[in-house]
DNA sequence: TCAAACTTTCAAAAAATATTGAAAGATTAA
DNA sequence: TTAATCTTTCAATATTTTTTGAAAGTTTGA
């Protein structure tokens, strides 16, 4: 495999695993080109490797920017914008932790909270909602901490986090 | 708000949050219908109350055994099937890590290994996909391994896992 | 063997989601 | 102020994903 095979397979792979972290496959693949690339590159130059929309360029990477993992650079003498991606990969990790805590887990803990909530009228059917959705929101609060916990940790937190497991 | 209510918001909270594991909302609707019906259901019960087609029903109850969280039942003198899903929420969320790391961990793991045994060439750009592929696949192997270890482990893992990254 | 009761399959339709591209909006330099 | 350069917006379009429902398939009992 060359670099461009190499190139190529990268940024497709990373592409279609973007839907399962919840992100669309042109603002995965933009993230994935930024990643490997050494030089920060502006708009045409995505457009050009991705073969994607000026519109769609945009759009994705203002998302990728509101998560946290691509940033903005000016060059000096030059009015075009240039972008980078967070190239440390434990801070990205991090980062997309910290979103997806925000986003998805914190109102879900919301709902559960309030569900399980509800009146016991001794039936069968609400005994078990109670109980169900009180043992989700038990699991999902835990699950929050415990992200939290790491996210708030040094670099080397997956590692660590690891070897006190294995402990 | 009343048992209906409660029972209405949880399915649909469930259904859309579906889609951020890797799953459509009708299959994740029917998980959390079942997870929260203390009896088991027919494919007409599951048909009525979520108001889909037999099609559409018979797919996603395919899907979710393949996942290992819903189960068939037969009940005697009926020649009906019943379905009724894992009703622990750790044993749940055991089943689901399994899967994924399965789905989608292990296949990107090698890929990554691939990607970042390219020839190194000398050039910045084949240096910078290098480094970054092998540092995400160190990532994915450490949480593979993390994610198997916890998977190994007995029924109160998050909490256990909890209390040791506390410590 | 047949027919009743049930489930699965899959092509077509519908719905949801992503993408385009041109117009409008900014920003800067002269 | 104007023109040049670049970015954003958004309605229209394209693509992907999900859903439907009827036909085919399966199982069981008589």
């Amino acid at each position: 495999m060359n670099y461009d095979e190499a190139k190529n397979k990268f940024i497709s792979t990373w592409g279609s695993l973007g839907t399962l972290w919840g992100i669309n496959k042109a603002m995965a693949q933009i993230h994935a080109l930024l990643l490997i690339s050494p030089e920060s590159l502006s708009m045409e130059d995505i457009m050009e490797q991705l073969q994607i929309s000026r519109g769609n360029t945009s759009m994705n990477l203002r998302q990728l920017m509101d998560w946290g993992i691509v940033f903005k650079e000016n060059k000096m003498g030059e009015r075009k914008e240039y972008f980078t991606s967070e190239k440390d990969v434990q801070e990205l990790a991090r980062q997309i932790a910290k979103e997806r805590s925000r986003r998805e887990l914190q109102p879900t803990i919301k709902i559960l909270k309030d569900v399980s909530n509800i009146d016991e009228d001794g039936t069968a059917k609400t005994k078990e909602l109670i109980k169900q959705t009180k043992a989700l929101h038990e699991m999902a609060d835990t699950l929050d901490i415990l992200m939290n916990r790491v996210i708030g940790q040094d670099h080397n937190w997956i590692t660590k986090a690891l070897v006190k497991l294995i402990k």
